[in-house]
DNA sequence: GCTTGACCTAAACTTATGTTGAGGTTGTAG
DNA sequence: CTACAACCTCAACATAAGTTTAGGTCAAGC
């Protein structure tokens, strides 16, 4: 049950390369604690974090994002079904903003190529932020028409 | 109308950066001449390739396939509304697939990440692409549980 | 007790998408 | 005609998310 996994046998459980574990570990992702001779070994709760973190990436967050979220799980004791659900929960509202986002730019996009305008300014695919709208850095429409 | 555009000027009206348009003409997404003091100089055309580049990238389209994609417009003549209707499709469909996916991720997400199981080979959410399905390389299981 | 496979670290390399800087040239407004 | 903004090239740097390589250590079976 509460075995002990050597950084090999994570890596064919859960398909992810040593070299990734290594680089979760440097990443502040995961940790190991160290046998006599400086091997690594994990508890088995591993296993899931490697699996949320692939989930995760698949579905396009980044591993600054997936640290984060991890970091919010409770420090001592093992995570339960509800802290999990609580770290995807809000995986899942940006989810939500990207499908909707998706959306309305596949619903724009073969109308928008082909109508002629395209413009920084004018066009509602390109103007999705409204960028006249707020002030800071970078480029804005510098040539009046 | 058919006025030239210096590199400058193309960066104040597309919203992109002078490097970034270096960066394209390197990369083949588009094209310019050269005056007698080897500046350059760009078609009307520029416009609207670099604002489906834009587009094409907010979509999460990379660059490599964006090139692709504008490899395909006829040469010699100036693009139509068709020629671009025809490349947008393309993307279209893309974008269907992959808003399918992410509904399919955001409706396991929750489910999967609080379910306990997440093993690489039963998890409807890991195994997406029936892994064990398809040789190849790659880790695979190699602990039989 | 030795061989072999699994493990260790550190640094360099990879790809994509650009940006930044150095050092030099062009073009235009006054 | 001179100053200065805009342009040029080439090389190095930046970031994410790792992989690869080199050189060395550990542990388990024969």
């Amino acid at each position: 049950m509460a075995r002990e996994w050597t950084v090999g046998e994570v890596a064919a459980r859960s398909g992810v390369a040593v070299s990734a574990l290594h680089f979760y570990e440097r990443s502040g992702l995961i940790r190991s604690y160290r046998t006599a001779g400086n091997q690594r070994r994990y508890g088995s709760d591993v296993l899931r974090r490697v699996a949320v973190i692939k989930v995760a990436q698949d579905v396009g967050i980044s591993l600054a994002d997936i640290r984060a979220a991890l970091d919010s799980l409770p420090e001592g004791r093992t995570p339960t079904r509800d802290d999990w659900g609580r770290l995807s929960a809000g995986w899942r509202d940006d989810l939500d903003k990207r499908i909707a986002q998706l959306k309305k730019l596949r619903d724009g996009l073969t109308d928008c190529i082909g109508c002629g305008c395209m413009s920084i300014d004018r066009c509602p695919l390109r103007n999705k932020e409204d960028r006249l709208g707020h002030d800071g850095p970078g480029p804005r429409r510098l040539v009046v028409p």
